[in-house]
Formats: structure tokens, C-alpha cells, sequence
DNA sequence: ATTGGCATAAAGTCTAGACAAAACAGGACA
DNA sequence: TGTCCTGTTTTGTCTAGACTTTATGCCAAT
């Protein structure tokens, strides 16, 4: 008697990748149409449905109404990393977290600011400074504009017990987020700050976030030198 | 006669996500299960299943058998950046890619490098260092290392008008990458070779591949100086 | 040759129902 | 008290079938 255990959508997975790594299925070919394939798996269409639906997801393929799924020519990978809170960052790695703000101020919007985030002539915004310091070591240097206009509760905010990025995440919701890595030469404030030497290279990211079109906040966030981030997939 | 369309998994998403974000389910509390919002929306329960896993899989909810939906205290986003062929990302800038091999050889193994891919004692690899421009501008210097015990064909390639990762791309399946991003301050050699001076702040990123377990190459990527990597989420 | 429209093929989605697997709760028993 | 077993709840997956949407190719009319 053939006990073949059912076949489930990982199976199919699974399969699908092997033959296109082994090039059953060529890169730029089109393979069999859903319908074929649950025939040779003797399995409902939405089982493979499922299967193919998520390697195109993962970039392996190509799919279009009655074109067919097409192997893609050069699979686009695609990093899924996540961006943690950086007090769960650093308690992670063991050490304790601290915050210190360093400054607050309501300056006339600059005009690099009112580009960057498209915002109107009279939009008000908070500018914020602040340091993240795993046990005694600077981790982070962070350099916070918030939008008054989309967000006009921060300004009650003093912001000296808890970051303007914790607080945000609790109090205000967002739809998009666009992040900048880069790196530069740490300049003498930053440097005395991080407690680096001048011209460090520092590793930074630019955060824009959005509310359904509405600009947020715009951060931007120097770590500590010699910072790696590192991502699996 | 009422005429409601019939409601589809990304209607239920959307109209999911806004009570989370408005708070209807709060932060940290249980959501109604399948059965009943299925009931609610007038809908299949495979509808819903669909809808709150995808929510699940973007970072929003957390799901468990017999405990229920849950709403993540903060939610976990995660960016999901494409990590494209260098000829892909020079070209779509409107530059021509130009490749440029600097040298090729088979050192002994570095000691450095077997611990880091966890190579055998007796693995051969091959070193190449190459230059990538975008017209007559160096783009990125690579110093790629190829573990030929698992690549053996690698050894008849020279390389010259082909980059290796071009062409391990096309020739090696793999399954894992991980990823690790810093910035460094170029020494002289490097400075050099991407034409900027000794010292400037450098991207980086280190790449490990491998096919099961088996690590097939290292590569470090240094980016000329000024560089950004930008991902939408 | 070009355009417009129609039939058709393929993926995309939905339904109703079923069973599977995980995790928790509570009871029987030592 | 602690351990094991068993039932229940909730999500996870599968099935067979239907309808929808989109792209394509072909044929007919310009």
C-alpha cells in the first residue's frame, strides 16, 4: 500500500526552488501553469497557488494573468531586517540602557527641512537632540525634527525622560517609513559627543516617516563608531 | 437594495490595521478570532486567515494556536530592501558600468577567513580584488574570497571581463546570505583605488553565501565615498 | 498595415467545509 | 503536591469548485 503523506505548499516550495537552482526550469523560461502542477502533485490548485505565490513574493519569480510564472534571469533577493527600538537593541546585546537629551528648541523651520520632508511655508516643527548611551559607552547620536503640524501633542512633550522615537512609536501612528544609510566623517560636535576621535567614520541612517502623505518626522541617527548591523536572509 | 461589494483579505487588512492604529484594539490585548470577524465582515474565514497572516508576517500582530491574535506592543517593521546586481544599480542610475579586474590569485587560506566561514583546515580559496565604475567614477571596490572546495569551477574562470559575483550569481545556487553593514575609514590602499583621500568615511558592507551550510564565498564591498543605500518600507 | 474587439488562458481571489496541530485547562490518579 | 491524560479552543492548512481580472493573440473591419 502507498502511503504517500499528503503534500503540503512548503513541499511544493521546496521542489519548485530545487528545480529552478538546478535549472529543471531555466532562468527566463516559463514554467507549468498552476493547474499542471496540482495534477503532477495531486494537490488542490490553491496549494500551489500558495507556493508560488510566496516564492514571487521572495523574488524567485515572476507571475502574470495568462502570461504564466517565469523563472526570474537574476533572482532579486531581498534583505527583510528589522529595525529595532534601540533601547531593545541595546539591553539585548546585555548592556543598560540610558537616554539623555541634550536639547530642545522650536527653530524657524530650515529650509533643507521644509525640502526634505515637502512641508509647507508655515509649518512649525520641535528639534530635538538627544544621546543613547549603552551602560557608559555613547551609542547613538540622534538628531530629531518633528513635525508640529501632523503632531502638535509633542510640543507638551519635554522629552527629557523618555526619546521622541519611543514616544512616537506609542502616541502616533505612521503608514511609511524611508530609511538612508550612509557614512560619513564624524565633525568635531558629533565626534565630542560620541566620544570619537574628529573624522571617525561614523555609520548613520536617515529616517523619514509619514502618515498617509503627511510628513512625521525626519531623524537622523549617527552611531557610535565601529557599529555593524547585520542582517540574515 | 443594499449593494455591498463583496469584501476582499486586503479590505479586511486595511480595516484591521486602522482600528490597531486608532487603538479600537489596543496595544498588547487580543483581537476577536477568525470565526467571529469572518462572521463580522460577512466573509469566509479563509478571507480573514489570510488578511491577519499577512498582518502577522509584516510585523503587526502576533498570532499563536488557541491563544489568539495578539497586538504587538510595538510594532516590529522590518524593511524589505533589494540587494541588486551592481551592474543593475549603475545602470538604472544612467552610468555605464565598467569592470575592472585588479588581481586574482590563491593565497594560502587567512586564518582570519577560515574561522569566519568555519572552513576545513586544508580548504583552497580563491582572492580577487576588483574595481566596479560608474562611467570613468570608481563605484565600489570588492575583495571577494571564493571558497573553491565547494566551487571548484571557480579555479577556471579568470574573471577579466566577468565580475565574480555576476557570475557566481548566474553559476552557484546558494540558500543563506547574511549581511553586515559598517562604515570605516578608507586606509591608503583603498583610499587609492576609489579616488578619494586617505581617511574618508566609507560604506560597507560584508557579504557570507552559502549553499546549505556550506560557505561558498566572502566578499567585502566598499562603496566610494558619499554613497547611500536607501530602502522604502 | 493598422485598429478594434472578442475569445481564451492564466493567475487572483473567494467560499464552505474539513481535518491537523498547538497550547492551554482541568480532572484523574499516584 | 505533582504528573499524566484528555478535551477544547484557536490558528494552520487543505480541498474542490466557482467567479474575477488581466493580458494576449487572433480575426475582422477599416
Amino acid at each position: 500500500m502507498i502511503e504517500t503523506k499528503k503534500i503540503s505548499y512548503q513541499d511544493i516550495k521546496a521542489l519548485a526552488l530545487k528545480r529552478i537552482r538546478n535549472k529543471t526550469w531555466p532562468p527566463g523560461s516559463i514554467m507549468p501553469g498552476e493547474v499542471e502542477l496540482a495534477g503532477e502533485f495531486g494537490c488542490a490548485r490553491a496549494t500551489v497557488n500558495r507556493a508560488m505565490r510566496e516564492l514571487a513574493d521572495e523574488g524567485f519569480i515572476d507571475r502574470k494573468r495568462k502570461a504564466g510564472t517565469r523563472i526570474k534571469a537574476s533572482p532579486t533577493r531581498h534583505a527583510k531586517f528589522t529595525i529595532p527600538l534601540i533601547r531593545d537593541e541595546i539591553e539585548s546585546s546585555g548592556a543598560t540602557y540610558r537616554y539623555a537629551l541634550i536639547r530642545r528648541d522650536t527653530p524657524k523651520t530650515p529650509d533643507w527641512l521644509r525640502a526634505r520632508l515637502a512641508l509647507s511655508l508655515q509649518a512649525d516643527v520641535l528639534h530635538l537632540k538627544c544621546l543613547h548611551y549603552a551602560g557608559s559607552k555613547p551609542f547613538q547620536f540622534e538628531d530629531r525634527w518633528i513635525n508640529l503640524d501632523a503632531v502638535p501633542k509633542a510640543a507638551q512633550q519635554n522629552f527629557e525622560m523618555t526619546g521622541p522615537n519611543e514616544w512616537l512609536v506609542q502616541e502616533v501612528p505612521f503608514t511609511d517609513v524611508e530609511l538612508t544609510f550612509s557614512a560619513m566623517n564624524a565633525d568635531l560636535q558629533t565626534a565630542e559627543l560620541l566620544g570619537v576621535s574628529e573624522g571617525a567614520a561614523l555609520f548613520t541612517i536617515e529616517r523619514i516617516t509619514w502618515l498617509e502623505k503627511r510628513p512625521i518626522t525626519f531623524a537622523k541617527l549617527y552611531y557610535f563608531s565601529g557599529y555593524q548591523m547585520t542582517s540574515r536572509l
